[in-house]
DNA sequence: CCAGTAATTTACCTCGGGGTAATTTACTGC
DNA sequence: GCAGTAAATTACCCCGAGGTAAATTACTGG
């Protein structure tokens, strides 16, 4: 559940690597973890707990447990629920350049498998500021998804727009359920996923 | 939200279609509202409640507030949250002959769309109970996809086991996404979706 | 009219959730 | 040694969640 590294959570004096001593540190006059380093764990954390259980069922002192920290440093760094998850959207968003194919996808998601459900969350409410905040979080991949699927239903000569809206949404489901797939195999690699995917359209588009 | 029913929620007294008088009810010697109907009323609210929010963040009081009556009456009729959820599982899976193509999964559908998200409730904890309930009322659909799915793998000489557990997914998955279309999209009846559908996929599998 | 009972409510208990104020720890620079 | 300050904790508040015991309502059949 943690990320490899050496110290075991909970341990009240999270002495890390910490430079005791007159070692120069290397950053500035920090102390306990730097800041940079204790909100990248967090998020990291926040992100498999918001994916698994989704904003609504996901608990903060959860999170603080599993990163070994207590519950008002999750507060002191990011304000609160709505922010830390504010936080996960724009880290993932932020995470690689805007996907161009199916592939890229799978790599950007390598090692926060989860992070796809945190921009699908279905338990967002539908009004809410979280809920438009996803949306527009999920921009990229959408844009992918609507490009694509539409040029499929061009070359068809449909021009139906609730049909390609409903290929979008079938392609980001599609996608969703291989990431679901992906995450309860986890040996599997994120290249073997693109092929794995590549190997499947073919087989429904061959003629049947 | 209530099913178009004449007493509007939460009025103190339920003085709905009940007899007064010597009038010789129908049924046994009832009072209120008779147990069945209840049973059915809570029964649609707990899947819609339930496929909205997920388990976890589903709410009984909202549930009882939707019905208008209050909680103890869910607990009185279905002993507990997770047996209100068993109960929608069941009812749900009882709500149809298994279905033999994507069009009857639509018509089961009709009326409680949400039903899809009870079934695939990814708020359910993997090893618990309620996890292996829902899987195991997932089942006829599952074989569904399964089949379906199998047919066109083994058509093209794929023999892998992992492809068709990952195309098994990848299909209730993209059937999942057009529930959710269909959910936000409630002028659309089962056929035009079960058309849609056909389209989509011919759309697919046409010569890019 | 009276028991009996289905249907339903009021009022409460406990626990875990989000969130915060005040404090302690442990280092740096002077 | 002494501020000063980043990092982190303890101990709390309030609320809504699941859940329950005990009443009340409104009808039936005798």
């Amino acid at each position: 559940m943690n990320t490899a590294r050496g110290s075991s959570p909970a341990t009240p004096p999270p002495s890390g690597p910490r430079r005791t001593r007159t070692g120069a540190p290397p950053g500035a006059g920090t102390k306990g973890v730097p800041r940079a380093r204790r909100e990248a764990q967090i998020l990291a954390a926040a992100v498999e707990e918001f994916g698994r259980h989704g904003h609504a069922s996901a608990s903060m002192a959860s999170i603080a447990r599993s990163v070994g920290v207590t519950k008002p440093m999750l507060y002191t760094y990011f304000g609160s629920k709505d922010g830390l998850y504010l936080a996960c959207l724009e880290h993932i968003a932020s995470s690689g350049v805007p996907p161009r194919v199916l592939a890229a996808v799978f790599g950007v998601l390598e090692g926060q498998r989860e992070a796809w459900f945190v921009l699908y969350d279905r338990t967002l409410q539908p009004g809410s500021d979280l809920h438009s905040a996803a949306h527009a979080h999920r921009a990229a991949i959408d844009r992918l998804a609507a490009s694509g699927t539409a040029e499929v239903l061009r070359a068809q000569g449909n021009e139906d727009l609730l049909d390609a809206d409903a290929l979008k949404h079938v392609w980001t489901g599609a996608v969703g359920a291989l990431v679901g797939w992906w995450i309860s195999h986890p040996e599997q690699s994120a290249t073997e996923m693109a092929a794995r995917c590549a190997r499947l359209l073919a087989a429904i588009r061959a003629p049947h």
